[in-house]
DNA sequence: AACAGCTTCAACCGCTGTCTT
DNA sequence: GAAGACAGCGGTTGAAGCTGT
């Protein structure tokens, strides 16, 4: 498989970005959106490749960008999910509104690793090594792998999780008022799509970024282009996050293997350092 | 005040997966 | 089916900021 040439071969400014080139990337993307990453920055006038420029746009300029500290709730959700997951950061992002994969990863490694006994974080790596020790199998079988749908039921077990338990994990807004008596109606009404956007918002992304460059409304699309949109967001806010989440059937049922070597752990865990006297 | 060591995080790199021809 | 092109992902790096001495 071809490798696109990398921009410094091609004289392309590296480093960290000026306010101007974010400007300029900023207008690009409002009115065209960003259907070709690789040719946008020759059309915008950019002097980065076309990599540099989605990164940018992803971690740090989209409109839905929830800068700031991570909320504890955040928190805990990305350790739960990680558990889960692995070091599948742009899987956990996917369920944490306004966050980044980058930003995801940098807290865990800065923050969250260390409160983990060192067992944990070792082991938590078996997932990742799924991509890789895949790759080879995959790249002789099928497009649509059974790896990649293994992912996919994977994580619509996690949704599945998620939605039963209707705590899904909490943007900084979410805990305002309303409680949580709607929950399960908004995952059924949604009827299985809630909250996993993650195929929609990655797999499918060309035809969201397509609709996207066609909206003026563009700057109201917060969430649009990978993860999630309005409505998401709009549910999440009705949701309180609870410490329902720590009651997962992951972590209560004996439906997976992994959650029951687990449930100690995350027994000590919660209680010791969340301070959950009902567990 | 000055320095060293540590931490954080934006950005880069290289790889894989998917789509197109 | 092969090969090229591209997007996306996770791992890693290094500059800047912070903290301790």
């Amino acid at each position: 498989m071809g490798r696109a040439p990398c921009c410094e071969k091609m004289g392309l400014k590296k480093g960290p970005w000026t306010p101007e080139e974010d400007q300029i990337l900023i207008n690009y993307i409002k009115t065209n959106g960003h259907n070709n990453w690789r040719a946008l920055p020759k059309q915008a006038g950019l002097l980065r490749c076309g990599k540099s420029c989605r990164l940018r746009w992803i971690n740090y300029l989209r409109p839905d960008i929830k800068r700031g500290n991570f909320t504890s709730e955040e928190e805990e959700t990305i350790i739960k999910l990680h558990e889960m997951l692995g070091n599948r950061w742009s899987a956990i992002a996917a369920r944490l509104p306004g966050r980044t994969d980058n930003e995801i990863k940098n807290v865990w490694h800065t923050h969250l690793k260390k409160r983990l006994p060192p067992q944990e974080h070792s082991n938590n790596n078996k997932n990742t090594k799924k991509r890789k020790n895949n790759s080879e199998i995959t790249k002789k079988s099928n497009k649509k792998s059974s790896k990649q749908k293994q992912e996919k039921e994977e994580e619509e077990g996690v949704e599945q999780h998620i939605k039963i338990e209707g705590t899904p994990m909490s943007p900084t807004t979410q805990c305002s008022s309303s409680g949580s008596t709607n929950i399960t109606n908004n995952n059924n009404n949604n009827g299985g799509e809630s909250i996993n956007n993650e195929d929609d918002g990655n797999n499918n992304n060309k035809d969201d970024d397509d609709n996207l460059a066609l909206d003026e409304d563009f700057w109201s699309e917060v969430l649009s282009s990978d993860n999630s949109n309005d409505e998401e967001a709009r549910k999440f806010e009705d949701i309180e996050f609870s410490d329902d989440l720590f009651q997962f059937p992951l972590f209560s049922s004996s439906s997976s293997s992994v959650a029951c070597d687990d449930l100690d752990f995350w027994y000590d865990f919660c209680s010791k350092s969340l301070e959950l006297p009902q567990l």
